[in-house]
Parts: structure tokens; sequence; C-alpha cells
RNA sequence: GUGCCCGUAGCUCAGUGGAUUAGAGCGGCUGACUACGGAUCAGCAGGUCGGAGGUUCGAAUCCUUCCGGGCACGCCA
């Protein structure tokens, strides 16, 4: 409709001297008395046309009224300032609607990004531990905003980076070796960290999980005593690895979350077999070339300086890329992981991350442009903390010291769909307090029900309607549908597209969960004031048509963000 | 100290620079089942939008500043 109307005023505002890039914005008004659809078109072309902005919206009206299709705009009111008010035409709805069941599962799915591919990086945990409560923020919002991306015509790729060989796995390896000496040695001395009993040799910084002595059990299991006499801890690394891989697939796969690929951390310090160096050392001689690099104390720099880039004193400052013990930081790597992602053709690159690491990406931005890239294709998606109350104290969660509550415990609790649902139905910029005893408690108040409730209550009334031998047809007499709340709904229904596009846009999916909520109420209402079994035949057909029409935005809806759509419950 | 995020009803949070009245859920109170699903609906109470300035015809929204909370600022990952 917001195309319609643009193409119908391109000649009214060209005739009255709008500037030639002048594009009207439209809003659908909070104010059902301000029409359907309003422009401020001529409050901002007052200034350059230098008119009254009413004088302007005058104008304008006279003239849409002349020119609009009547079966699309019934009225146009100028209001206020200078507003322009436009009101939907009875058969414009009724044909939208008609429209709207045509796309049936389709429906919602646009395609302002048809033909462009996007990566999303997003969940990428090293493997020292279950993911928790706090990956689950990471998980399900990866997860939905690449569905939403999908849904706007990206081809996308989901990707999970992850490392196996720094320093936090050996650890991890350490931790595991030092349970399975205990168990081959059980009058092994102990000693106490961070006030839990472990094995002598358990290292100070080592992990305190369960699921470390689970592992260590494992291999006793297997092998006896025989890994004892090796100092090698290789073994006891790689079953860390694969079963705490095996573990968080597990977890992912219930949340409904499926990998494309896995991006090994590893491979970006690895010769290719071309005998080209390894990535990170490409990306050092690309910017040694282009005077970007420097050797200082052994050390090589990033001479960020050059860009204007400031530290904490004002001063300027550069960035180690690689440390004088020879071992590259953490940053290196991060930028030959986006070259590497642009260099695979991505139009859009999206990471998602907590908002701890905040500070790395503009280095990372950074370097793609210096190296060449445009790094307006990478986009970052920051969430907000989560932060854990548990009888009613806050707990400050590490995986390491085995503070923590797993997805899988919380899906225990309260079900896949409470569980996405929650990290979904809030804004990603807010902190997000998660109060176990409440989720607990209050799951079967979780908005997520209201939801599959409706969508539920008009399977059901479908299948009621069917009985009595009333049946779906594309081409009910739709004008029928004159209660308030009939016509309400339509237009909810109507703005589902446009919900998940601006979704799509601005990477947060809550607008699609509250967007929902409303369908479902304004559903709600509708069952309220009219019925459909036992009225007359062609009132219940159109009545049935728009039952049958909020199930398919309500149905597209739940799945688009990974939740059931349940016909019964 | 510097940068980023947040501060809106008792609680958890929505809120697109726009038009009398800033919205929802939960909690509280009051009503509605001879009904296609009551896991619902209707109503009431509850707000100096953290404070103060500024820009604008108009500010929860933009700018400045202060207060409160989170996070980040390393030859750690």
């Amino acid at each position: 409709m917001t195309e319609y109307l643009t193409s119908v005023l391109r000649p009214i505002l060209a005739d009255l001297g709008a500037p030639d890039d002048f594009v009207p914005a439209f809003e659908t008004p909070g104010n059902p008395e301000h029409g359907d659809l309003a422009t401020n078109a001529a409050l901002q072309l007052a200034k350059p046309l230098r008119r009254a902005p009413r004088q302007i919206a005058d104008a304008i009206a006279a003239k849409l009224r002349e020119t609009a299709d009547p079966d699309r705009i019934a009225a146009v009111e100028v209001a206020g300032p200078g507003f322009l008010n436009i009101r939907f035409s009875d058969r414009y709805l009724a044909a939208a609607l008609r429209d709207l069941r045509s796309h049936g599962d389709g429906y919602g799915r646009t395609d302002a990004h048809a033909g462009q591919t996007a990566l999303v990086e997003f969940v990428s945990a090293n493997p020292t531990g279950p993911l928790t409560v706090g990956h689950g923020r990471n998980a399900v919002l990866g997860d939905t905003v690449a569905s939403l991306l999908e849904a706007v015509g990206y081809a996308v790729t989901r990707e999970y980076y992850f490392n196996d060989a720094g320093r936090q796995m050996r650890i991890l390896g350490q931790s595991v070796r030092a349970r399975y000496d205990a168990l081959v040695n059980p009058a092994m001395p102990t000693k106490d960290v961070s006030g839990n009993l472990v094995p002598e040799t358990f290292p100070d910084d080592g992990y305190l999980g369960g699921y470390i002595e689970d592992i260590a059990r494992s291999l006793y299991d297997a092998h006896g005593d025989a890994l004892a006499a090796s100092d090698d801890e290789t073994p006891f690394k790689q079953a860390a690895q694969a079963a705490i891989f095996q573990d968080i697939e597990g977890t992912m796969r219930r949340l409904g979350v499926k990998m494309d690929t896995y991006f090994n951390e590893h491979t970006l310090y690895q010769q290719p077999d071309t005998g080209e160096k390894a990535p990170i050392y490409q990306v050092v001689d690309t910017l040694n070339e282009r005077g970007y690099i420097a050797e200082r104390d052994g050390a090589v720099w990033l001479l960020t300086s050059k860009t204007g880039k400031v530290g904490k004193d004002g001063e300027p400052v550069d960035t180690v890329l690689v440390k004088s013990s020879g071992e590259p930081t953490y940053r290196l790597p991060d930028i030959a992981y986006h070259v590497n992602k642009l260099n695979r053709g991505f139009d859009l690159a999206l990471d998602v991350f907590g908002a701890d690491h905040i500070a790395t990406y503009p280095d990372v931005l950074l370097g793609l442009d210096l190296l060449g890239y445009d790094s307006k294709k990478v986009d970052v998606l920051v969430y907000q903390f989560v932060t854990l109350v548990r009888g009613g104290e806050q707990v400050k969660m590490s995986t390491r010291k085995a503070n923590y509550v797993t997805l899988d415990e919380l899906m225990d609790d309260v079900g896949v769909d409470v569980t996405r649902y929650f990290f979904l139905m809030r804004s990603p910029g807010t902190h997000l307090e998660f109060d176990l005893d409440l989720a607990k408690e209050a799951s079967d108040k979780n908005p997520v029900f209201y939801l599959q409730y409706a969508h539920a209550r008009i399977c059901s009334i479908l299948r009621k309607a069917e009985e009595t031998g009333l049946v779906l047809s594309s081409d009910a007499d739709l004008s029928l549908l004159t209660h308030p709340s009939e016509i309400d709904l339509t237009k909810a229904l109507l703005h589902f597209p446009q919900t998940v596009a601006r979704a799509a846009e601005q990477r947060e999916p809550h607008l699609v969960a509250g967007y929902l909520r409303e369908v479902a109420s304004a559903f709600s209402q509708v069952y309220r004031d009219s019925r459909i079994v036992g009225e007359e035949k062609n009132l219940a057909e159109a009545r049935l048509a728009l039952a049958d029409a909020t199930r398919i935005v309500l149905g597209n809806g739940l799945r688009l963000l990974g939740l059931n759509a349940p016909e019964k419950m």
C-alpha cells in the first residue's frame, strides 16, 4: 500500500515543486482515529517549499482525492499541523485479506534482499563446558535473526566459530587429567580451589563443573589406569572436547538451532595446501605492504594510531597483532576470520555476541578497511548480559567456576518454547534478568502460551466448522466483515510483512513477538464479538476466512520464531 | 578516567522526531460461561518517562550535562 501511495503521490509532489529526491515517509498511527496510514510529507516540505505545512497538506489532499483509486483509498484527511491521514477502503481490506490467504505459508516473506547472501555467526562457544543460560540468549537470538533474514530474501548460512587449540583447552585437559588421576589413585591428596575440594594436581584455574568428572570417569572406564603413565594430556583434551561438543550439539538440536557450518579458528594459523602463508600472516603481510605495520619491542603492531585511534588518556595508540613471544593476539585471527567471510562472497556477515566483546570489533572493521575490504558488509548484533537470579540473589555466571544453569536444565524445567520465547520477548539491547524461581513458577503464564492458545483455538474452530458442513472458500464475500473488531483484526494481519521486514532490518525479533501478541489479542476480541458456526452461510464463510487468515499469520509468525504452532493443546 | 549500553506503572518490559489521554503482561481489585477451547474477555487502581538545561510548531524519543546500574578499555581469550 505504501508503494501504491508513493507512486500516486510522486506526480502530485512534483507538481508542487518538491525536490526530486524527496520520498514521503509513512507510518501506521497508534491512534486509529488518525487513519490507517499517515504521512508527515507536508511538514517536511514546508521548509523547502517555504509554504505553510497545512496549506501544502490541503493541496496534496485535494489532488489525492481526485487521483487515488477509490477501491483502495476511502478517505484522505488533513489533521493537526499538516498530517495527511489516509483511510483504506473496505474493498481494499477484502482484497488484501484474499491476497494474504493465497500466500499461505509464504505470507510475511518479502524479497527486499532476494539474491543476496548472509553469514550469521553465533553461539561460537569454545568447547569448555555445556551451554548455559547465558549462551541461550546468543543461540536463540542468532538463530531467529537468521530466520528473519531468510524471510526478507537472504540466503543464510549459520556458522559456529570455535577454538579447540588455546590455553583454555589446555587447562580443560589438565582439569580432566587431575580428576582421572584421582580415580586411578584414590589416595591422592586433595586441596581447595574456590571452595571446592579437588585433587592435588588440579589446576588452580581449572574447570570445576561436574561434567569434568564424568569425562574422567568414562576415560577410566574405557582405559583403566593405562593413561596415567604418560605425561601427554592430549587424550584428556580430546576426550573432553569430543564429549563437550556432543553435549553442545545436543543442546542446540533440542533448542531447534541447526548450524550449517563449523569454522575452526585453528585453520587460520595453518598453511594452506597451496603453500601460501597461513591466513593470519597473509593479513600481516598485506597490512605491512600498505604501511600499517611496525615492529617494536619484538612484537608486531598494527598502527591504529594512523587512523586516529586514541587510548584512555587521549594519546594515539597502536594495537599488538603478534606478541614478542611469537604468538598472535586474538585480534589477528578475528581479522583473518572476517577476511575469510568476505572472501566467501557474503553480502552480509552478521556477528552475534554479548556486550563483553563490544570492544573487539572496531579493530576488526578497521583491519578490514585497511585491507581494502568493505567493512560495511560486517554487522554486529550486540546483546546485553543475562543476569541470573536464584533465591532472590544474583549469581555471577562462570563456566570455569561451575556457577551456571545449563540450557538443558532450563529446557527441562520450562520447555523449549518457553525458553526460546523468553529470550525473544525482550529487546536485545536491554539487560535480561532471569529469575529462575519465577521462570519455573510462571511458565504456564508465559505469553507464548497465549499465542499458541489462540492458534490452537482457531484450528479447533476450523475443525468444528468442517463438521457442520462449512467449507473454507477462497471467494467468500469478505465485505460482510463489518464488525469493528473484525476490521481491527484484518488491519493487524496486514501488518505482518512489514513487521517481519523491520525486525529483520533492525535485528530485533522481539518486534515479531510483540506483534503476534497483538494479533492474538485482536482475534480473542473477534471471538468474543462474532460467532462462526451457526451463522448464516455467507457470513459464516467470511468469518471463517478471517479466522483462517489469522491462523496463517500466527502460524507463520510462531514458526519464524522457532516456536511450535500447535493445532491442539 | 574514557567509550558503549541501560534507567518508563508495585514487578518485568514495549514505545517508528509528531496530533487531546505514554502502552502491554504479571501482581492487586471488580465483573462476564444455557458458548465455535474461560489457557479467554471486559473494567478499575497504579506514571514528576532518573534529574536539570537546550533544539523544535511539537521531545520518553534528538543535543548537552549531572545522577544511578551494566559492560569494555592488556604483548588475556
